[in-house]
DNA sequence: GTGAAAGCGCTAACAA
DNA sequence: TTGTTAGCGCTTTCAC
């Protein structure tokens, strides 16, 4: 059997109630006591129990992280820094890859209620789910909107969109297009799209809703098609890469017959190919401010500040354009 | 106040037992009685609260995730595997990064104790840390040699070192170096080395202890110092882009003057990178043996099967090299 | 400065 | 087929 606070307070010779005052530095103790517990504890190696504890203080420090997965650069990013910040003031979290899927999502969010979780933060892209409604559950979304009442933190996106594509029309190109990707199913990537068809004349948006292989397919094909394609603007990062690629099979030359520019300025992109012009999004000012307002909501059971923060975004210019 | 069991059991006019047992499908129970619970706990938007459960089970279904960090592409891929087998066995990912710290990867460990974990699952790399020894908890370690007692399951880390090496001399590399991260402080990619050293014969190896860009300065003063380098192995992906950077900036042409090869091969790195030579670790088949080995652990309470797991790797080799 | 007792929300003997 | 009761390990009034 694990050792509990009461053998503690057996081989301290004192109640569990004094143990409890010992390990929560709360009310008096004699010195004398508090030793006696001290080296009880450490003799008997004893670690408190937080699923008693949680299970009375109706509180567990934990917070749901949903995303759709830690594996592309940008969400793995966040999830780092939002798990460094928690951690920080005491939290843990409990991650969750949702891959985009409504199902999976709602079966998360479920867990996650009944796991007792202090708050949410929701990275994924699927509106509707009920559970999200649960009474008093401290929600933050980051660049969706879940529903009216939750809380956005994200980055400029039409603004991002507008870098983007003006810096294209900038350097010269005449026939730009826009390839969306296949975890990008709603919400912040339209602003970007917005921005694009607002720039651009005859706007030619593609839509590509397969995986890593069928996307450099869909690239070649797309590139094969359209030769006059002197610009992209893809809506990420490893989609202006899948371009590329294309680009350096096809023998076309970046930047001067094309220029590629990504979304996401995450480290990995930037240590990975630091020759890609993107656009950079502030991750860990989006983390920060995240957090910050799921604290807020836990300690003070309502929402202060904004509804929406939008964090600015960088354009940074490199060899693909 | 949330709605609990008992709540659910006075609508329904039942006992909490009852309600207990629709929920868990346990024991005998009329259709009548079910369905009477059933809409109440339909009517009442009751989540059963599984602190309390687990409190009494003995039981978290948590497994704890100790990673250096989750943003590292190898990682973030890894940890996505295993969270995505854990959630299909019923298992909760508390997600750790200690940023290869001893002092946080302990706070973890004792914080993961604390809040009983069934098991924990260590990628990161630190030895001596000894809350790994509390008494029967399944910790299974990953790449790491944590103590004799814990099991480990890693891809053939000698057999990678040596593949690219070998590599490197069969495409007339003459003066080959090895460039190992601030990451691997400690035993894996020590077999890399090893197989390296082995293989050549005025082996050098030059050990960066600093962060990104500090490692692009390292590299662009090591290669500047040894203008005869002709070949790189280096011991991860990000390693190698920092490389092929300097290389383009200093003018050096890849491959023709100097061949460069990685490690890790992530879904990542070959959408971002495609062009790099690398050794490709298994890491689904990673992920699924190591949680298959930690639940034999949690179900067996002993280990069964071997101590080490040790999973092929293989060479890609693409335009460095 | 310390202890006794009740209870957090749930489950599982054991009875009925 | 269902209910009564005790208890998982902890914290906190309240009493001394």
């Amino acid at each position: 059997m694990k050792v509990k606070l009461e053998d503690v307070a057996k081989a301290a010779g004192v109640s569990p109630t004094t143990v409890s005052r010992v390990l929560n530095n709360r009310g008096y103790i004699s010195e004398l006591t508090k030793k006696k517990v001290e080296d009880a504890i450490e003799e008997l190696d004893y670690y408190p129990n937080d699923v008693a504890r949680s299970l009375f203080k109706k509180r567990t420090n934990f917070i749901g992280l949903i995303v759709p997965t830690v594996s592309n650069p940008f969400f793995g990013e966040l999830s780092l820094y939002i798990e460094n910040i928690c951690s920080s003031l005491g939290y843990k979290i409990i991650l969750c890859n949702s891959s985009g899927q409504f199902e999976k999502e709602k079966a998360y969010s479920t867990m996650l209620i009944r796991h007792q979780v202090d708050g949410i933060l929701v990275c994924s892209y699927n509106r509707g789910i009920d559970t999200y409604k649960y009474p008093k559950l401290p929600i933050v979304a980051i660049d969706h909107y879940l529903a009216p009442t939750i809380p956005v933190v994200g980055s400029d996106n039409y603004m991002g969109g507008k870098l983007a594509v003006q810096h294209l029309i900038d350097r010269g190109c005449l026939s730009i297009i826009h390839i969306n990707g296949p975890l990008e199913l709603e919400t912040p990537t339209q602003y970007r799209r917005k921005a694009y068809e607002d720039l651009v004349d005859n706007p030619v948006t593609y839509e590509l809703q397969f995986d890593e292989e069928d996307i450099v397919l869909s690239i070649r094909k797309i590139l094969l098609e359209r030769p006059e394609t002197d610009g992209i603007f893809a809506s990420d990062d490893l989609m202006a890469a899948a371009c590329l690629q294309v680009a350096r099979e096809l023998n076309i030359q970046v930047p001067e017959q094309l220029k590629v520019i990504g979304y996401d300025g995450t480290k990995t992109t930037r240590s990975l190919l630091p020759q890609l012009t993107t656009i950079k999004q502030p991750i860990e000012e989006i983390a920060k401010t995240s957090v910050k307002k799921l604290m807020d909501m836990i300690d003070n059971s309502e929402l202060s500040g904004p509804y929406e923060t939008v964090l600015p975004v960088q354009l940074l210019i490199n060899e693909t354009t």
